[in-house]
DNA sequence: TTCGTTTGTTAACTTAACTTACTAACTTCT
DNA sequence: AGAAGTTAGTAAGTTAAGTTAACAAACGAA
């Protein structure tokens, strides 16, 4: 029985136990044998044996039901059997974390991107960590992995960067630069399927099969999650909301916000609504400002960000024409705005497409990039925990 | 070892076994055992057991290696060992047909749809089966199932048609007035993700883990196979290209073709552009004709048709953006005037997503409907065999 | 205190893998 | 032609990981 391709039997049984502990906290053998259809002996032995590698922990005893009899042995999963490690590489700033197994972040700490270049970046990612692992008293042996997310087109597998604008790398190697400095195994991708698994894990996406994480920033990027699972496409590019096209004619004209640009970010990123209105008043307007006068009713801004608003609407409109999710969620620096899109994708939404979809705006705080990441790794690592 | 939960082990390695067999014909045990690193009693049990089943055939001895040795016993899979039914209900035609497991069409004939109401049509269909089992003289236990595709939105689970206009059905019981004239299992869905699972099965899109089949007739539909399944969203309505938005500014002030039409197929379906066109010259005019005189280089039929084909483009563009597909089957009526709309799709499709994307024209024939309705049977069919 | 109930364990059995050791059949080298 | 080497497949015995059946432990209530 050693060998059914790979895994191993019990080893699945093993992995099933464990997942029903975490979500059906507290536990019993019993019910567990029940919802999973094993035997009560072979849930006891599995127990006893994720008891003993501090898995699961047996905490006191529960109710006994209405009927009378034994009182069940509560089981609960362990969260600090293990520590992740995640990382979040932005453009202007670099995140650093250490969660327990659920997620829950134990320690955390930033710093600039710019001062750091090539290796030194990588050296200090390590330093952070290590003083961390020191302040908590966490040794090597039980840290379980490092996830990683970067902002730019992100090949999973040999954990190449494509091509990633925002720190200017180009074909960078950055799984194998993680990995000279960590001795654990390292996951990496792309910052918004990061974000998509955080949402999805942790966030409001919890118990949805289907879902969208949309991040409109200074480009307007998405991480789709299908069946429970991540979709990254054929070549690492799903998602890429950024190119769609929400108007021929004006497609036909329009120039890039910056080279390398879609369509939408052209006409609906942060940059191009500043850039836009800026243009229309003729000082400088960020975003956030743009949206204030919005709100404020400014003509100017109503006349430049409503199109803007609309072919954001026309966009998401579209994804759930074709993917049908349960729940698209927003995020991004302009998803503070997010009181101002609504009303307008929401309605355009319920206008076009064919179902209906939740919207909303993210929940996670400034901490999601480095609960994504760990997100990944729980994900993608193939030992007996799993998410 | 009963049981690790729903299925057993056994069950797991037989039907790898079988699909190996079926995927690299002609095998030997050997082989077998050193692909799916089993060992080799392992593998000659479980081939035994299904040569006395009946799935595998042993045909003569094939070649000894290069260094000599024992020459192999050739494993073959028997197609022959049961068959299956498709059932393709179309607006104007019904067609029915018999398989065997690898989609080898046995017999197949059709009927008009509109001569038959309600329960009258499944005695048809039944009649008809009848008909062709009689004729190859295959019992009813030689049959694996039913498999059945339907012009509208289905719920594969519950088995009813939510909608199907060109049936004038409205929250129909089909799978359940299939299932009282047929003894077998019967499994439905609908007509665009049928024609995507044929594609994927036994058409253009063979080994392919992501692509999207498109039908372009009277509407717009389309089918997605991510990951080598089909997806059909969070309310079986995922792939409905046919709402897609491309243009902002035309989609404010546009009529949708029919009722319940969304903005692509109201301004690129067949019949948009047939009207479009009729009123433009004044004449009643087909969509194959608008596409003869857009090939004479017409001006009106350039005028008119030109726009709709962007705008198809830009909706395959934006698919393309969105799930990074590794290919594009075009199906439908509209596609036989591939040589038309490639040129123009392609380039849209070049000119504004991240990544190419190849696009076809299905190259299957009219009976593709029953030869997807039989891979979506032997897809969902939980029994040991697989495609 | 005793009885019914429920939890969890122990013991014996079953299944389906595995390993090791074989026979069978074939090629090639001498 | 016969020996040596190779590869295919089988037989026998072992091991792992389940199963069922029976029982001990713990508890509530009559």
């Amino acid at each position: 029985m050693q060998n059914f391709n790979e895994e191993t039997n019990k080893n699945r049984n093993s992995r099933q136990v464990l997942q029903y502990v975490q979500n059906s906290e507290p536990t019993t053998r019993t019910e567990i044998a029940r919802k999973l259809s094993l035997s009560k002996p072979t849930v006891s032995t599995i127990v006893a044996e994720l008891v003993e590698e501090g898995w699961i922990i047996e905490t006191g005893s529960g109710e006994s039901s209405a009927s009378g009899g034994r009182k069940p042995v509560n089981l609960m999963f362990n969260p600090k059997k293990a520590y992740c490690i995640g990382v979040d590489i932005g453009g202007t700033k670099v995140a650093v974390g250490i969660t327990d197994l659920r997620g829950k972040l134990e320690s955390y700490r930033t710093f600039p991107a710019q001062e750091h270049q090539d290796d030194s970046l990588f050296k200090m990612i390590k330093h952070m960590v290590d003083e961390m692992q020191e302040e908590l008293s966490i040794s090597d042996s039980q840290i379980f992995g490092v996830g990683a997310g970067v902002p730019g087109v992100t090949d999973m597998e040999t954990g190449i960067v494509e091509e990633a604008p925002a720190l200017g790398w180009k074909e960078f190697p950055i799984k194998e630069k993680l990995q000279n400095v960590f001795p654990f195994p390292v996951y990496v991708d792309n910052d918004v399927n990061i974000g998509a698994l955080g949402e999805h894990w942790r966030g409001l996406g919890r118990n949805k099969r289907n879902l969208i994480f949309i991040a409109v920033g200074t480009g307007v990027g998405s991480g789709i999650i299908l069946n429970g699972q991540l979709f990254r496409g054929s070549h690492y590019s799903a998602g890429e909301i950024g190119y769609m096209v929400t108007d021929r004619s004006l497609a036909k004209s329009y120039e890039p916000a910056y080279a390398g640009y879609g369509f939408l970010e052209s006409v609906s990123g942060g940059t191009s609504i500043g850039t836009a209105l800026s243009g229309r008043l003729g000082r400088r307007v960020s975003a956030e400002e743009a949206f204030e006068l919005y709100r404020a009713g400014n003509p100017e801004a109503l006349e430049k960000l409503g199109p803007a608003l609309e072919h954001l609407g026309i966009a998401i409109a579209n994804y759930v024409s074709i993917l049908d999710p349960e729940l698209i969620i927003l995020g991004g620096g302009l998803s503070q705005s997010f009181d101002v899109i609504h009303p307008v994708v929401s309605g355009i939404v319920r206008q076009y497409a064919p179902k209906e979809c939740e919207i909303v705006k993210t929940a996670s705080g400034k901490e999601a990039g480095v609960i994504g990441a760990v997100a990944l790794l729980l994900k993608e690592h193939e030992g007996l925990y799993n998410i």
